[in-house]
DNA sequence: TCTCTCACG
DNA sequence: ACGTACGTGAGAGAC
């Protein structure tokens, strides 16, 4: 008790809680400074043990809040238009997406409540327009069943099932109905695992179980989705000969690591190059669509205009009277982007502001 | 300047 | 024995 410590170092969390409380003999460290992990996944499973460690996690999601956000913001208002002006970055982005600073308006919160406060407060210019935004859903994952031409993941997309529910089912033997919260969860994680070259080990730190018990995941996925660890195989044969991969338009990541003798490096290239197909022909796919929707808009008279692109999703600023107009157009140029012969889907909606838009 | 942490897709 | 899921930007502490 009595113990001065500044809430935001978290060298000195981690010797409050694991030199002093002894809240976990089996104490992780970090990779390079090795000291103790503090990260809220770590802090959470330690969340029973003592109250302090909850109200750190708490402060430390506000303190995010703030000095991201709550303070930096206003301070980026532009002083004859009054409003916010990002930058977009497209030559920096290894994958082929495209990067925002100063400030990054493709970190807006939204995932917890007080985040979603924030992203709120992006509203449209007056009463008279709203905030539209559309985006893919799980454009990734589709993408992945086109490249990989998986029978069983396109079947799932053509029949519109929820993806993460259906993998649930497939890969633990049971009815679609009988899929739980947690095996949901479980199949989500290894959905977006799998596709960032994930391995049992890392598998099994994020679900929390064996190693063995992850690579029984892994395993049965493959056995449900056989085109994936083909594409998976294909991708790297082509990397090894090539040191490259490509999108599907043919644009390139180099993965000069992909040949190294050290395992460490080996591994990284090989995941790069799984991933980067995938996210990169995503990207291609958008950006294709940028150009196509503005032109539309432009060319057409319309007053609505593109603000913000958010990887899967871009956001407009729209008169009210273009409502009934504007959306099936952007709606059918996003679908049909590219020549899937997987289903995309997109979702789009409107309202006062950003998060109403959702 | 490096490291850790955490906001997003 | 070692490291272990992709891509980013940004604030704060530690040095």
């Amino acid at each position: 008790m009595g113990e001065k410590v500044d809430l935001n170092s978290s060298r000195q969390i981690g010797e409050i809680l694991f030199d002093k409380l002894k809240l976990d003999p089996k104490v992780r460290r970090t990779a390079k400074t090795k000291q103790y992990s503090t990260r809220a996944e770590i802090l959470q499973r330690l969340e029973g043990r003592h109250e302090i460690v909850g109200q750190i996690l708490h402060y430390r999601t506000c303190a995010k809040l703030m000095s991201n956000y709550v303070s930096e913001l206003p301070a980026t208002i532009h002083e004859t238009t009054g409003r916010i002006h990002t930058q977009y970055n497209q030559a920096s982005i290894v994958t082929g997406r495209i990067q925002s600073d100063r400030p990054n308006l493709q970190t807006i919160p939204v995932r917890t409540e007080l985040g979603r406060r924030i992203r709120r407060a992006f509203t449209a210019r007056d009463e008279d327009h709203l905030f539209l935004s559309a985006d893919y859903s799980q454009i990734e994952l589709r993408i992945a069943a086109e490249l990989s031409g998986d029978a069983h993941m396109r079947t799932t997309f053509e029949e519109d099932a929820d993806i993460h529910a259906a993998t649930a089912a497939n890969i633990h033997g049971v009815a679609l109905g009988e899929v739980t919260e947690e095996m949901r969860r479980t199949a989500k994680t290894v959905n977006f695992g799998i596709i960032y070259g994930i391995s049992p080990f890392g598998l099994g730190e994020r679900l929390n179980i064996s190693r063995a018990e992850a690579k029984v995941l892994i395993d049965q996925y493959f056995a449900e989705y056989p085109g994936i660890e083909s594409y998976i195989e294909e991708t790297l044969t082509f990397a090894r000969e090539h040191e490259y991969v490509q999108t599907m338009l043919g644009r390139r990541r180099y993965v000069r690591d992909i040949n190294a003798r050290n395992n460490t490096q080996r591994q990284a290239a090989e995941r790069n190059a799984i991933n980067s197909r995938i996210q990169g022909t995503g990207a291609d796919m958008i950006k294709l669509v940028m150009r196509t929707i503005h032109k539309r808009l432009t060319e057409g008279g319309f007053k609505t205009r593109m603000l913000l692109q958010v990887h899967d999703e871009l956001v407009f600023d729209m008169p009210k009277a273009e409502a009934d107009a504007v959306p099936p157009f952007i709606e059918a140029g996003m679908r049909t982007a590219l020549p899937l012969t997987v289903p995309v889907k997109v979702g789009i909606g409107s309202g006062p502001s950003w998060l109403d838009a959702h």
